[in-house]
RNA sequence: GCUUCCAUAGCUCAGUUGGUAGAGUGCUACCUUGGUAAGGUAGAGGUCACGGGUUCAAUUCCCGUUGGAAGCCCCA
């Protein structure tokens, strides 16, 4: 037994098991209010530490879905990987292992990549581990002789150089095998059940394209194995909410390698959807008081030159074309051209402020690696729009651009307040090189996105390293169904634009004053806010985004006439229309319709035909029976109007 | 861009010690006129991504290019 002094002077007594004294020495110096680990009294437990504010100490168990004890139970994994790659692979050198959202992975730095036998061995060997029910203990040395233990491991040593001096640094072995490691594990190896590796790949050292690129394994484990069943289920379901094969099922996009990789062509399906969603948002920011633009997609280089984007991002452009004595670019961006339309005329204090729109196309060469579907592409139509505002409008104004995009987003969509997250993004202090040099002018932009996220009682989270070159945003984040991190809308605050281009406008006092824009896109773009609107509804799309609607299925051709009426009579309604006149039976051009996922199905036969009716069907399979033409039309106008 | 993997009919995929190809579905024609998720028969359809190399012989092995996938880097 061994005695812990804790901060209200009692004696916490426990066996001397090094979890239990790694949790209570942190717990007494008040370091960590919570911790797990897993073994107390000699029993093998799943434990979860909490220090009261009355100083008591609660130790209770955790349950399989406690954040903490997955993390402990994945990272107890991720040691056991490490060790079966040791014992296969001797020479391999050890980088990190964390436990992520999803299971864990583990960095090695060995010869050759893993092939698949190599992780099927690998596999293999982990759960002869598991089965080894080996012993974790856990030690602490001073930094010298912590440095001699890793003799051979460079990327351990580098860790611990960095630690502070004189701090003891912890390690945990099990059986042949020790990892510099703060914990917490479970108690054996035998504690984890059913494990699974998930993939591998390349990743760079410190996650630095500079660094070597050493070979990570993701993998993931759970207590039981119905539980890794349904979590294998859960990765086949998100592969059919992918927007890329709903977009091929439903013929909405399509590439060729002939035109390119991100250069995405919308089928007649998917231009439907597009030129809805496009008109929607331009007929709301018109009722908004924008006013709309055109203009070219190519520019003299010059322009970025002026407003700084050439040296910002110049790399990430396509290459500049030489033309007589100009230089041309495809912009990459529409700010440039719409500072020229307000600069086009003075303005008064009493014009802003003056919001300039438009659905611009835009070109970034994206890297290979990184192009997606429609979510990463390398020409895309932004919903952009810029607004000249007085230093006095600014909290009004981006107050208005939130609570457009909680309108379209929440109210018109309806897509749960759960699916993505606001993130205010901020400079890195330390890259004077990224960002736009002028202290003054950053605090204040910040600090002032900051106090209207606050003032308006939205949740948000700080990201530094994230806000553009010339201002802080706020982002509206989004997980993917491959759980990439995109953003889709922006709205973003900028003080350097309006200088580097001079704008003006004439204040109330007859002086010439500099206007604040910001930047705003609601659907992000087009392209974009299309793959998420997919995996988002599984393409079961609201009625009136769906490119068809309707589909009018006869029993037999006795009714065809009757249906060529009645497509006409919705046409005439502005209903998108099919009528399906194949030789095949009712059954079969159900399961088609169903598969398209088109929101009604007509049935007619000769009942129908009779009473100058229609027998509807609905894709959640539904069968609502039979109704009048003239009910249905008002139904499902009724829907499209609500846009349901 | 980097690491790994992949590319066979419109689509989804078979095709092992290297001997120029197959299924399902879709498409076309005919039969069937059928009441709520796949009726039957027949036919057409492939320079096995592209370019080189090794070999008597390459869809298969090697190199390169293009495109795709996972992750890393990046993301105005």
């Amino acid at each position: 037994m061994i005695k812990v002094s804790l901060k209200d002077g009692s004696i916490l007594e426990v066996e001397k098991r090094a979890t239990i004294i790694d949790v209570a020495k942190k717990i007494s110096e008040g370091l960590a209010r919570v911790a797990t680990c897993g073994e107390i009294d000699g029993e093998v437990k799943d434990l979860r530490y909490e220090l009261q504010d009355d100083c008591s100490l609660v130790i209770h168990t955790f349950k399989p879905d406690d954040v903490e004890g997955k993390k402990a139970y994945w990272h107890t994994t991720s040691h056991i990987m490490a060790q079966a790659v040791q014992r296969l692979f001797p020479d391999v050198k050890f980088a990190i292992g964390p436990a992520i959202d999803e299971g864990f992975y583990y960095d090695f730095d060995v010869e050759k990549p893993f092939t698949d036998e190599d992780k099927a061995n690998i596999e293999a060997e982990m759960k002869k581990i598991i089965k080894e029910n080996i012993e974790i203990e856990r030690f602490s040395l001073p930094k010298q002789e912590a440095l001699k233990l890793m003799e051979g491991q460079p990327y351990k040593q580098e860790l611990i150089e960095e630690l502070p001096d004189g701090e003891e640094i912890s390690f945990y072995k099990q059986g042949d095998f020790t990892d510099l490691c703060a914990g917490p594990h479970l108690a054996s190896t035998g504690k984890v059940k059913s494990v699974k590796i998930l993939s591998s790949s390349g990743a760079y050292w410190r996650g630095s394209e500079k660094n070597k690129m050493l070979q990570r394994i993701y993998a993931i484990s759970f207590p039981k194995a119905s539980e890794l069943e349904e979590y294998l289920q859960l990765l086949e379901e998100a592969k059919q909410r992918d927007h890329r094969k709903i977009g091929k099922d439903l013929e909405l996009f399509m590439t060729h390698k002939l035109v390119g990789s991100g250069l995405p062509m919308y089928l007649p399906n998917g231009a439907t959807i597009r030129r809805l969603l496009e008109r929607y948002i331009q007929d709301k920011e018109l009722m908004l008081g924008y006013n709309h633009v055109y203009t070219p997609s190519l520019a003299n280089v010059e322009l970025y030159k002026t407003s700084g984007h050439w040296d910002h991002y110049k790399d990430d452009m396509f290459p500049a074309m030489k033309m007589d004595n100009e230089e041309m670019v495809l912009r990459p961006m529409n700010c440039p051209h719409h500072m020229l339309i307000y600069k086009n005329k003075m303005h008064s204090y009493r014009d802003l402020p003056i919001r300039i729109g438009e659905l611009a196309h835009d070109f970034r060469y994206e890297s290979s690696g990184s192009v997606c579907g429609l979510e990463r592409v390398r020409q895309m139509c932004q919903n952009d729009a810029h607004l000249f505002v007085r230093p006095d409008q600014i909290k009004e104004e981006v107050g208005k651009v939130l609570k457009l995009i909680q309108e379209v987003y929440i109210k018109d969509f309806g897509f749960s307040p759960e699916s993505f997250k606001y993130r205010l993004s901020l400079r890195d202090k330390n890259n004077k090189e990224k960002y736009i040099d002028n202290d003054e002018m950053w605090e204040t932009a910040e600090s002032q996105l900051r106090a209207i996220l606050t003032e308006l009682n939205i949740d948000f989270y700080e990201a530094e390293g994230e806000a553009a070159f010339y201002g802080p945003k706020i982002d509206i984040q989004i997980k993917t169904v491959l759980n990439h991190d995109v953003t889709i809308p922006t709205c973003q605050l900028d003080f350097a634009l309006p200088e580097r281009f001079e704008l003006e406008y004439v204040g109330e006092d007859g002086a010439k004053h500099r206007p604040v824009v910001i930047h705003r896109a609601i659907l992000g773009t087009s392209d974009r806010f299309i793959s998420f609107l997919l995996e988002e509804t599984k393409g079961l799309l609201p009625t009136w985004l769906s490119p068809i609607q309707v589909k009018i299925l006869p029993i037999s051709e006795k009714q065809h006439e009757y249906c060529e009426e009645l497509k006409e009579r919705l046409q005439r309604e502005g209903i998108r229309v099919e009528f399906d006149d194949r030789n095949e039976k009712v059954g079969y051009k159900i399961r088609e319709a169903q598969l398209q996922k088109i929101p009604y199905m007509l049935v007619i036969g000769d009942k129908e035909k009779e009473a100058n009716a229609v027998t509807v069907r609905t894709r959640k399979e539904a069968d609502l029976g039979q109704m009048s033409v003239e009910e249905f039309v008002a139904k499902i106008k009724e829907e499209i109007e609500n846009k349901k």
